[in-house]
DNA sequence: GAAATAGTGTCTGTAAGACACTATTCC
DNA sequence: GGAATAGTGTCTTACAGACACTATTTC
């Protein structure tokens, strides 16, 4: 028994105690100047009627591409469509306590999508009973889903700081004002435009200039501001830190 | 058929590709002044005689004792043993491709630990064939390790930045340049010592004064140091980041 | 015209890094 | 004594945040 057939025989699924593994999506987009969350009624036991997290079973694919899969069926959107491609998906963290499911040993792997504004997702069957819930009315979601909600968007605001990601929130031309329209709707705090701005412009490889102008200024009035598109800089340096809350550090 | 009973039976994991939940461990130390990793030699197929990290199935337990177990069968301590309750543990990434273990779909849940000197592990007989091993030593690994290393180094290196870590590489009670030789051992930089000093006591939270000093001086000579314990901080702010380096932004 | 916004100028406090220097200890 | 280290002082430069201000646009 030291071949190597042996040993695969010796590793029969069926010896060890069943364990499913899923990934759920924490997809975040901004509608309306709020951070919202893409959740789904969930129309079976357990939990039937509450609301979750889109997520599902893992086939035999990545797990990122579990991950991608989840969320087009859950939006409605094609595989493939360009907008789909444009959200970035990244892990957040796997959550595996045993009882986290009545069901069985449920090993889920949460993944954390941004996404620029997608159309609200009524088309498809499976997409049926999904829609964009901003994050503070999104609480009491089935499993340990408030977990995992929370610790995404603790990660988002995180990464906002010390990353472009910012970006994956707006289109792919956009305003200074705009991007700072994320800051705000993430961090739920109010940001000083101008020394925003001049921070954004400051940062290397953050935004470039289109050479570009908006066809108008704001609703309210203003001077018709400069485009941009995301630049090549995959860490903001320095960072972009939001004002320190003396809370966060110990 | 609407009731909880038949989804439950609904879910027989006989109806699902079968599927293994393991831990892999990327546990550090710093041995001599240099950043070490746990490898164990495999004595089975697959990849038997290559090293790889410590690891095994998830059984009854959550990720966390999971990995805490394995951690303690492979360095030989026993579970509960003081110095494994001070081996700080935390999640890392899961890997899942297909095919990345050759024996059937093996979803990985990645762990990261940072350890003070622990005892070189010869005794336990699953230990007997784990050692620690310079990190620049520590290529060819079994299945995708590589990576799963290469991301665990990364991760580390970037949480001394904005954490306390540091202290759980060295004793209780330390001096500023035990602490300082984990930062250059981890980011394989000399940093400049006396504005490491000044920073270091700089950071609230970070370290906070015994009031005791060291029994004697460096073993080349010096004053004798003052001794240190880690502070109540869990951020550092601000940060102590390590000199920019270009390709790290792009 | 009133109100709002884009973008810039300036000032202040804090922090990082370079360098220098003293005092202390080991060999 | 010689060499290494602990710890502090000082200077320069960079950056964050506060505040002010002008120019431009919408209603």
């Amino acid at each position: 028994m030291t071949d190597e057939a042996s040993f695969l025989a010796g590793y029969d699924p069926r010896d060890y105690p069943a364990v499913a593994v899923t990934v759920d999506v924490v997809a975040l987009t901004i509608r309306d100047g709020k951070l919202c969350v893409l959740l789904v009624e969930r129309g079976e036991q357990p939990f039937a009627g509450r609301r979750a997290l889109p997520g599902g079973f893992v086939r035999e694919e990545t797990l990122d591409e579990a991950a991608r899969r989840e969320l087009a069926e859950e939006t409605g959107l094609l595989p493939g469509a360009k907008d789909l491609e444009r959200v970035h998906l990244e892990q957040l963290r796997t959550y595996g306590n045993p009882g986290r499911d009545p069901r069985m040993r449920v090993v889920s792997v949460a993944y954390l999508a941004f996404a620029p504004h997608l159309p609200e997702p009524t088309a498809g069957s499976d997409a049926a009973r999904a829609y964009w819930v901003p994050v503070e009315a999104a609480g009491d979601l089935a499993f340990d889903h408030d977990q995992i909600l929370a610790e995404g968007l603790d990660r988002a605001r995180d990464k906002l700081e010390y990353t472009p990601l910012a970006t994956a929130f707006v289109d792919p031309e956009f305003t200074i004002s705009e991007l700072r329209a994320v800051y705000t709707a993430v961090w739920g705090e109010e940001l000083h435009a101008g020394n925003f701005h001049r921070k954004v412009l400051s940062v290397p490889g953050f935004v470039e200039s289109t050479g570009e102008t908006a066809t108008r200024g704001g609703e309210r009035g203003g001077p018709k501001p400069k485009l941009y598109r995301a630049g090549d800089a995959t860490l903001l340096h320095p960072a972009l830190l939001r004002p320190t809350r003396e809370d966060r550090i110990r």
